[in-house]
DNA sequence: ATCTAGTGTCGCAAACATACGACATTGCTT
DNA sequence: AAGCAATGTCGTATGTTTGCGACACTAGAT
């Protein structure tokens, strides 16, 4: 069913960077690991209304999409935002905006 | 069970953006808006790789969150970027990464 | 060696998204 | 008025996301 794989490749990695970040939780998360640079897990999911594990996952997708990155130390993890995977994304997002931003269209 | 509203107005805002934007056709669509300025619908769902009715809903999505804007003009309608609503967008999008982008942290 | 604390993974249920055919609606065209 | 063309909406099937409790794992503390 899933018709996704049909467009172009980069409108597929803006859309999956996109998907990422359309949850308020993991926005949520990348608030917090800005503004304490580091943190381990367990810090994030008692500041986050939600359970360990729902923080867990969403910790994960931010992981396997790149934008953050952890680090164990001893039983710990600390996590950080991974600013080089975070630039490249803003790149790429203003990049297909720019074009989108400048057709001046009054409606 | 869904706990989206638990979080700050302004990233539930941001999180119906990205959401908004996360699916390729809607992206491509956006894409093919801003190369044509405006369009008809049936142009739209011609150059997908989808079904009439899917695109439908796809431009629905869009327009409920008021990226794109259509005009009634006899049987057909025009669509057009709404450069406003955009712009906002862009510029709480701006507003969230800044902080983000600034934490420079090395991994 | 046992206990405990910090995490991740599994499995499930509920909700939501994607995709489409069938149908309804509306306005031109003859 | 009858027919056609452009579009939206409904219903439905299938796939994906969200959220959580229960369980497993591991590193340090006792």
């Amino acid at each position: 069913m899933n018709k996704a794989e049909k467009f172009d490749e980069s409108l597929q990695e803006l859309a999956r960077f996109a998907k990422v970040i359309s949850h308020p939780a993991r926005l949520a998360i990348l608030k917090y690991l800005a503004d304490t640079k580091s943190c381990i897990s367990g810090d994030i999911s008692d500041y986050l209304p939600l359970s360990r594990t729902t923080v867990s996952q969403h910790l994960k997708e931010l992981r396997d999409v790149g934008l953050i990155h952890g680090e164990i130390d001893g039983l710990k993890i600390n996590y950080c935002l991974c600013s080089e995977e975070i630039e490249r994304f803003l790149g790429m997002f203003e990049n297909f905006f720019e074009p989108v931003s400048k057709a001046k269209i009054i409606c």
